[in-house]
DNA sequence: TGCGAAGTGTGTGCGCGCACACAGAACCGC
DNA sequence: GCGGTTCTGTGTGCGCGCACACACTTCGCA
């Protein structure tokens, strides 16, 4: 788990925590007493930025999550090199529970940033979720969101340049309204599946084109329409 | 949908039928009675060589459940280049049902045989499987082992080398016990990520190590334990 | 039985992206 | 402030896999 896991202060934002919850998908529908009930089944951790929360050598069935911070789900190559293949932002969850369809299976999850995780054990998920029809059937229907959108990296990987898979991972990840992407250009080859040198030189010719701004440790979409041309073309 | 639908003779072996629907991992824990009404509600259609059975154009929110040959569904770039997603076979199923985790979105289904698929509405559908708690609980399942093999192969393709996917694919593809895989190089290739050429290049270099057997049409495997090493490695 | 289509084998450039190797810059800790 | 670490920018081969081209074989079918 967490490098220097601590229990968070009781009572803290109480609030707070519902609101987390009502943003997911996943709880949408269901009532302030009943999302309490979920939150309060699950303890929440301090994580330090960088801690390993899940490594594929001890199977536990756990769900995560996320509260603060950003988890990078990713999988590694036998010759050392990785891919990112998810990453996991405030009011989403992922975890080993076959039941839910959550697997982890050969992937790690690390934190980008400092931040808080809950975590639920596998009855408590029994209990609170997997027995809600309303729930499941919203996880079946984001299963399904969550294959297409692996279908689409997949053929994007597969058929497309460099160049347009950078700048298709940039208007993704930038959503809408855009906001800047806070990955560092090592992060960003991890998720395009290219070398760190590479996506630099990618990064410069954008910028040259006026589409992004170029922060350290941060990438600000200026252009995303454009971005979002050349990542078909 | 199909070049040249037929409808098939009336009571075409009925003990055939459900046997193919039991086969399924979602329709296991069900009763006879439960499967053969499941049978009788989806007509099916003798299907050509190469009809076309899902285009993105028309999205028509429809089960298809393959009975007799394999479907291969793809996805295309906008340079005319595809890349085959999933090969359905006899007793499974895929289809636009966003409620059962089913999507197409952007791709197409085109027979790879002659065949007969059975086709399910909609109104059946939630009829007769999304109200069964147990089978949408095998589809959540279901769901999260196919998004776990398409994350599997999203890092192969983006990290290993297309040799090591080839010996991947036949591997995974000639199942337990080994048997002869019956594609085409050019089929192969757009499941591998490459082109026709490299792929012939490739089989010819596996069946110079006696790893494999090449017949028109089809690649016999004759070593699948060192084919399974050489996709790891 | 003969023709056309589909599938397979092979060779030759060539270009994209990788591997390696530094140098400078920005940030973080003490 | 100072030193170490992380992040970014840039250059130079080099090799894998692609694009293109063509010959040959096998099969389906009229």
């Amino acid at each position: 788990m967490a490098d220097r896991p601590a229990r968070a202060p009781a009572g803290i934002e109480e609030t707070a925590r519902t609101w987390r919850l009502s943003e997911m998908d996943l709880f949408a529908d269901l009532s302030e007493a009943e999302m309490q009930a979920i939150a309060d089944a699950a303890p929440m951790r301090k994580v330090d930025r960088g801690a390993l929360l899940y490594a594929p050598h001890r199977p536990v069935e756990v769900l995560y999550i996320v509260k603060q911070g950003r988890v990078r789900v990713y999988r590694t190559a036998s010759d050392g090199r990785s891919l990112t293949t998810a990453i996991v932002g405030p009011g989403q969850l992922f975890g080993q529970l076959p039941q839910l369809g959550q697997r982890m299976d050969d992937s790690y999850a690390q934190m980008l940033d400092p931040g808080v995780i809950c975590l639920m054990s596998r009855v408590d998920v029994q209990r609170l979720m997997f027995a809600d029809t309303r729930i499941v059937a919203r996880i079946t229907t984001l299963l399904g969101a969550r294959i297409t959108a692996l279908e689409a990296r997949l053929t994007d990987t597969a058929l497309k340049s460099v160049p347009a898979r950078v700048c298709s991972v940039l208007a993704t990840l930038a959503g809408s309204p855009p906001t800047s992407v806070r990955l560092t250009h090592d992060q960003l080859a991890d998720l395009v599946g290219t070398t760190r040198e590479t996506t630099t030189k990618v990064l410069g010719d954008l910028r040259e084109r006026n589409l992004i701004r170029l922060r350290r440790g941060r990438v600000e979409v200026v252009d995303p329409v454009a971005l979002r041309a050349l990542a078909e073309a």
